[in-house]
Formats: structure tokens, sequence, C-alpha cells
DNA sequence: CACTTCCGTAAGCCATGACTTACTGTAAGT
DNA sequence: ACTTACAGTAAGTCATGGCTTACGGAAGTG
């Protein structure tokens, strides 16, 4: 159950602003915490737990680190969302199919 | 930004798990509580901020109350959920097909 | 070799929130 | 009307975690 870390993760407006800035593109630490009201440590810290929930990947350059979004927890998070989507569907399609068998609600 | 407060609701282990025991079809909250590890006023703070995240919706049942799944709130985080899969695949695709222009990393 | 830049980690502070018990209210049964 | 079952709210406790500053280490630049 990976996705709970994941969910986790996103819970946090701070975290989940990080892991926006990273959709237009893979970036640095110090290009991700530009701008941001936290401080850089803050971010690295962010980062660190994106990457332990499968949200975030990284690779060496140098003296910095770039930072992209790893498919790997999206995809568990979006098999376990797809889940409920289905389901809600199917309760709506029920809805609509059954025509209120006892009683109206708007007479 | 409704996805927000949908994300931090989820990020509960506990409050996932109410939410996920509503998948199977609407139910009571004692229903809901029976067998959780915590208590029955616990489940019903819980579903209160399901219910304002606009993931679930109740309707009376005479001294019960019926909570259900709410299409709403899911379909909001599906699409802002969908931004970072679709992104994450242009990414993906992009890393194919660019056979390493400028030096190579597996010599 | 200094010096700078970039980044991760450690320690500590403090607000958030998840849980409990106790209470109030409402609907159905007798 | 009394009693029982169901559910929401209030108040208070306590752990979780997000933030800061301070430090240490690794990689470029002169």
């Amino acid at each position: 159950m990976a996705y709970g870390s994941a969910l986790q993760c996103l819970s946090d407006p701070t975290r989940r602003e990080v892991f926006e800035r990273l959709r237009s593109g893979p970036k640095s630490v110090g290009e991700l915490a530009r701008g941001l009201p936290v401080s850089r440590p803050a971010v690295s810290q962010h980062l660190k737990a994106l990457k332990e929930a499968g949200l975030v990947n990284d690779e060496p350059d140098g003296a910095r680190r770039i930072y992209h979004i790893d498919p790997q927890g999206l995809g568990e998070l979006r098999r376990w969302f797809d889940q409920f989507w289905d389901a809600a569907l199917q309760a709506l399609k029920r809805e609509v199919e059954k025509p209120e068998p006892k009683g109206r609600k708007t007479p």
C-alpha cells in the first residue's frame, strides 16, 4: 500500500507546490526553493519524503541534484484512485436507472 | 482548489479506511464504525471532514444517517491528478525518443 | 589550496489534528 | 410518556510533523 505514503505526501500544501513545479520539467533543489515561502532545507526534506513515496526521483548533476516526477508512485496512486472512480460511476448509473420504486422526492 | 482538502482528507489512514468502506455501497455511521479501532464519534468527525471536502454525502434515514461516496470531489481530484499523469507520459515519451544527443551515460 | 556554491542532515520548537469521554438531540418502540 | 438506539458536538489530551537555524560534506572555480 504505497499509495498511503503518496497521499500523505500530497496532503501538505508546500509539498504539493514542490510537486506541481516539477510538472513543467526536471529542476534542481535551489530552483524549486526559489520563490517558495519556506527555506531551502525545508524543500530538501519535502523532496526526501516525495522520493520515499515513489513520487519523484533524482540524479546527480555536478554539485546539484536534479529532481523529476517518477511515474512509479503516480501509477500506483492512479490505480487506487480508479477503483473509487469506477465504483462511483456504477453507483451513479444505478441511481439513474432506478426511477424511485416507492415515494417521489420531487412531487 | 478543492482537491487540496480532498487530499488532506485521504492522507489520514483511518479516514481513508472509512472512505474505502463506502466503496462497497452506502452505509450508516455505526455500520462504518463497527470493527474500526477508533470510537464512533471519531468516525463522525472523519465523515464531517470528508463531507466538507466533497468526497461523501449523506441523507437521513429515520434515526440514522446514510453516507455514500460523492462523485463531485472525486471528479475534481481526478482532473487534478490527470495533469500529472499526462505530464509524466509526455516526459516518458520524450525520454524514449531521445537517443542521447551528446555524451553517453552508459559507455 | 582557498573559496564559493549546492545540497543533505541534526536538533529543537511549536502548531496542527486525531482521539478520547461526556453530553445533547432526535427518532422509533413499548 | 419512558426507554432505547443512533448520531453530532464540546472540551481536553497528546503525538505527529513541518519549519527554522546551524552544521558538514561534495563538486566546480580562481
